[in-house]
DNA sequence: CACTCATGTTACCGCAAGTAACATGCGACG
DNA sequence: CGTCGCATGTTACTTGCGGTAACATGAGTG
């Protein structure tokens, strides 16, 4: 609580860039857009830099660590990511950017309806098998926001939501999109968008420190599942009342 | 890394009690048995202050707080549950037990399928929607373990899991129990699972913050989606291929 | 009495987040 | 040319937290 108050100065380039600035208002002096592409491109730079050490050294990672690791020292970070929480944003911004790519592709494919989501969840699966690093700091983002975002006004933090919140966000649209589930049927997707990310998520993480099978195995596993098969199978013998 | 060495005096209180000692080996003074007693109801007493602290304060609450409020000083936390991994832990298998405990009773209930399965949901949606501190503390525990328990050698650190991994096998368990699901059974009663509580979490999660709609519906909704409607349902007119 | 054992304290260490104040290089503008 | 704006960069500091060492006390036991 308390001692939250930025001083504003130079939250203009700590604000999470506004991102609609690519070349209206002609006339005043080309040489700020230059600096402005510049500064742009040292962001990225102290990202990737941030990126190699988390990736190394895992989600608790210090500033000093990170900035030792650009070349440079904690405050310019902090000028250009305002906290720590801020840095950590921006980066899951960038990888669930990437995974959500791969899952719109699998998503899109123009296979029956089965095929789509078996390879869906192989491309998800795929994914945190293959970079279980970037994996584990997305999924334990600590905590984070939940706190006062209202004075930048519009979609500050809705673009840092936990991976999963837009995973499921995402898959709710799909759902409702391609599929006809009469009245009802948007709050219908976007419960089924997050529970079935959320099984996702769960089964992978697990299968991924157990390993109790392949992953084709699994797909089929969880592809069954919400293909009723929980419903359809026969209760076992000597079982009580039901 | 390195000094994580403990000295190993204090290490019989701290080591989070061997849960084993209920009234063996008679003969040696009584007292020491009175006085153990005595220690775990402090130990109960600790428990419940913290837990007034972190769900007042959020799971960052400080040692200091803790202490503070248990009208001690830090210490003596120290001196009973190792580190604040150690408290926090203690204190996740308190809430992880209380919630288990309903969850199993519904699940144990002697009606249809469908009504267990949403009887289960309902428990656990109501238990989160009851007490929001508590499912935050729960559900985003950092990080914890994730290294080296096998030196003891069985179940630290087991009763230590994330909860999440609790209720998917607790559920696994459950389902492989009750259900005839032919060969790799056991397989497949994991993956649903932990599949399942995924989902149930998930869908929770954002529900308890978007609140979309009633409990109920909530409840019906997940349940036709395990139910298969999703393989069931109808494809949208003018969509792609399939 | 001496011993043990648990409780309790104060005072400290190390480290990480975050900030203040100062210094520098560069294009723009009079 | 000087100097202003602006971004980069630094050192040195504050604050707060996790964790520990060392010491003090009170109760029951041989």
């Amino acid at each position: 609580m308390e001692n939250t108050q930025h001083d504003g100065r130079q939250q203009a380039t700590a604000v999470e860039q506004p991102a609609a600035r690519h070349d209206a208002a002609a006339g005043p002096p080309h040489t700020v857009r230059r600096q402005q592409t510049a500064t742009e491109r040292r962001r990225r730079e102290l990202l990737e830099a941030a990126d190699r050490v988390v990736l190394r050294d895992g989600p608790d990672a210090s500033m000093n660590a990170i900035a030792a690791e650009a070349g440079i020292t904690k405050p310019i970070l902090y000028r250009h990511f305002g906290d720590k929480g801020g840095l950590y944003r921006a980066l899951a911004v960038r990888h669930t950017d990437a995974l959500l790519d791969g899952l719109r592709a699998a998503l899109d494919s123009p296979v029956p309806r089965r095929d789509r989501v078996e390879a869906t969840l192989d491309t998800y699966l795929t994914a945190i098998e293959m970079r279980p690093q970037v994996y584990r700091f997305l999924m334990h983002p600590s905590d984070e926001g939940q706190g006062a975002d209202k004075d930048t006004g519009f979609d500050v933090g809705r673009h840092s939501a936990p991976l999963l919140r837009r995973l499921g966000e995402e898959l709710a649209q799909v759902i409702g999109e391609r599929l006809d589930l009469g009245p009802g049927g948007e709050e219908l997707a976007r419960v089924w968008g997050h529970g079935i990310v959320g099984m996702m998520h769960a089964a992978g993480d697990w299968w991924l420190r157990e390993r109790p099978c392949s992953r084709a195995q699994l797909v089929q596993h969880l592809a069954d599942l919400l293909w009723g098969r929980l419903a359809a199978a026969g209760d076992r013998l000597g079982g009580p009342g039901f």
